[in-house]
DNA sequence: TGTACATCAGTGAACGCGCGTTCACTGATGTAC
DNA sequence: TGTACATCAGTGAACGCGCGTTCACTGATGTAC
């Protein structure tokens, strides 16, 4: 047996093994302790690998490529915050009910996120600088769905179950969205920053029931 | 007549005349151009004003002092905005409609100073760093209100025009302020920073009366 | 009104820091024969 | 199975940059007499 490769992150030498992904690993694990994406400096995240720095450009072509990486990484861990929600909701008789639940669901899962990673949550909204048509790669875990997407497929059973028509449910995700994303900035960067986690926690279902309320 | 005096900006020789605010000024248009509150370094910040690097200790303690006025005088910006649109609805009939309008003008003016100046957005909701008890000094211009009271302000109207109850009125603030601040930063940094700006404005309102149907 | 002197507001030079990036290199790996 | 060699993935040293901040200083201003 060749036992001695079985530990993928231990150095084997010379060469690192898998060096692209311990880089990615630091490099979120500095986003989420240093609080956002500028504690992500090339340097320090190759420091953590335990590699020169120079390394890092055999895997990525500047710091800005790793950035958009750990951005992406950020991302996935967004949906998949809001795909956990998602899930408890994933099997109710009633489609009225359902549909209010996924709403419910993705809204939750979206500021639970923004709360318990502050630092990954404000990497995966940093703007990509240049903003040349990226395809949104979106590729760890989950569903493949990004944010905005599972955002659509909760409003889609609005539809569906009747809650909204057509003409409401056009263009509902931006509305929706707006003020999940407001609450979630403002409790983590604004002035409600040191509200209490349970005020944070009702104020959030009050948002929730008012975006409902007011869609329809 | 002392005319030579009157150029306030200009340099009088050796003593600057008013270092501190054209520091200030410097700092807010760092802000602007580069974006936020990272582009207001100390160094350039002085360069601007023609003055020596360690002149600005004369007048701030460190970066972040200088930081924290242009902070200061970035929220007044947004306050003065909202300030403009509430002017507009200052004169109504109808205490409903007045009331309905004055919630309308604050979140108007505030997603409209967000898309106008975006850098000095992003600096107004930069953390404090040190969250020492800061009582919000909130100096420059208009009514000395700032947004958050202006939001309250409009609140108020509504609860006395009788569209709100006491009950929905408290707490209101947080989620209208949740739904507008949202659509802003969405708009500025998010995925919706490439939708043209009729779109824009339309979204946005839609997304105020998702507000105002989502609070009664 | 004129002078002495303390105070104030600036200068100039230097510090150490961490950063991103480039260069010429070398150790390890895998493939062809 | 053994060796030659191209390729790959790392090293080590150095670059120039702009930053915040400190030091000892000096020019200008205002006040007391």
């Amino acid at each position: 047996m060749k036992g001695e490769k079985t530990k993928p992150s231990k150095r084997s030498g010379y060469h690192h093994g898998d060096l692209k992904q311990a880089l990615l690993e630091a490099g979120v694990a500095l986003a989420r302790e240093g609080g956002g994406p500028d504690a992500v400096a090339l340097r320090e995240t190759t420091r953590r690998a335990g590699v020169a720095p120079n390394a890092a450009y055999r895997h990525y072509a500047s710091r800005h490529e790793l950035l958009q990486a750990v951005r992406s990484a950020a991302l996935a861990g967004l949906a998949r915050s809001i795909e956990k929600e998602l899930a408890k909701v994933a099997n109710e008789a009633d489609p009225v009910q359902f549909a209010r639940d996924s709403v419910r669901a993705v809204g939750t899962g979206y500021m639970n996120f923004a709360i318990a990673e502050p630092g990954l949550f404000r990497t995966a909204f940093t703007v990509p600088d240049e903003l040349h048509g990226e395809a949104v790669p979106e590729k760890a875990g989950g569903s493949g769905m990004n944010p905005f997407q599972l955002l659509g497929l909760a409003l889609d059973r609005c539809l569906d179950a009747g809650l909204l028509t057509q003409e409401q449910r056009k263009g509902a995700e931006f509305l929706a969205w707006s003020a999940v994303h407001g609450l979630s900035m403002l409790v983590i960067d604004g002035p409600l920053r040191e509200l209490k986690p349970e005020v944070v926690q009702m104020i959030g279902q009050r948002l929730l029931i008012m975006v409902e309320k007011g869609l329809t």
